[in-house]
DNA sequence: TGTCAATTTGCGACACATTTGCAATAGTGG
DNA sequence: CCACTATTGCAAATGTGTCGCAAATTGACA
């Protein structure tokens, strides 16, 4: 199923109407991988910032999208619905962020961590800080 | 060497005035793990606002505190120099913050995942979220 | 396809968070 | 202790996220 498809189908199993805002933020995020709030509503310059967070509340609650740790802030992606699991890192330098590869050891470790508290996870968010390549060779 | 004395040093280290702000700042923070700006803002009521805010972002350059991602916010802790390094599960029923146990495994795990993305990596933050012991049981 | 009820949107206004410029003050080195 | 520089408080600007309400859009169904 392609993210188009996913996309209608989450909002018609949730009951939510799939309307013309709603599609154009969708795209903005699907085409545009780490978005921040600011650029997410630039991209979407015909729908008003209200409606754009809205929207944003939204995918959040159905899974449609996930907000990623930034620095102070928060980026947004799709869902794992639409991409597979995975973590980034930030490059101080540029400010670049890179998409790691999945690992099952790691995800692992940390459902292991939280047993021992005895806490139940439910999702984790992983937040990685240093150089890219590219800067490195600067 | 004890916090205070950590604090003191690592000002100078960098060229820093160890004033009476940062002072109360450093306080505050070293008093109480896991403050949110607005707690942190609170308990130094007799200092500007403006002048929590630009200790915050020194003392995080200095690596003195690190900023924990807690949902589409942040909190703040003491850094490395001061603690031992660890990371935290936050209850999404009562909001607790709960710390956990260090794992150098998962260390390694991120170390490994970042070079192969040839990524030099400075530091990390993990966000676990779920129900803590006591929100399963009610 | 047209109509209607329900949902969603845009707008304006608000509350709160964070940053900035600048004059006054406090801290540092000699 | 003085002079110089860095830091602070203040006030104002900017940024972020939310809300109420009237108007527009959507989805269901005839």
């Amino acid at each position: 199923m392609n993210a188009q498809k996913t996309f209608e189908h989450t909002l018609a199993k949730h009951h939510q109407s799939h309307t013309r805002t709603r599609q154009q933020v969708f795209d903005a995020l699907a085409h545009h991988a780490n978005l921040s709030m600011r650029e997410l509503t630039r991209r979407c310059s015909n729908v008003d910032r209200a409606s754009v967070y809205r929207s944003v509340k939204l995918f959040e609650q159905l899974g449609i999208i996930v907000r990623i740790p930034h620095g102070w802030k928060y980026r947004l992606e799709l869902g794992e619905a639409f991409h597979e699991h995975h973590h980034h890192a930030t490059c101080d330098t540029c400010g670049a962020s890179i998409a790691l590869p999945e690992d099952s050891t790691l995800e692992d470790r940390l459902q292991e961590l939280a047993s021992r508290r005895h806490f139940r996870l439910t999702s984790h968010q992983i937040e990685l800080h240093g150089q890219c390549q590219n800067c490195q060779n600067n």
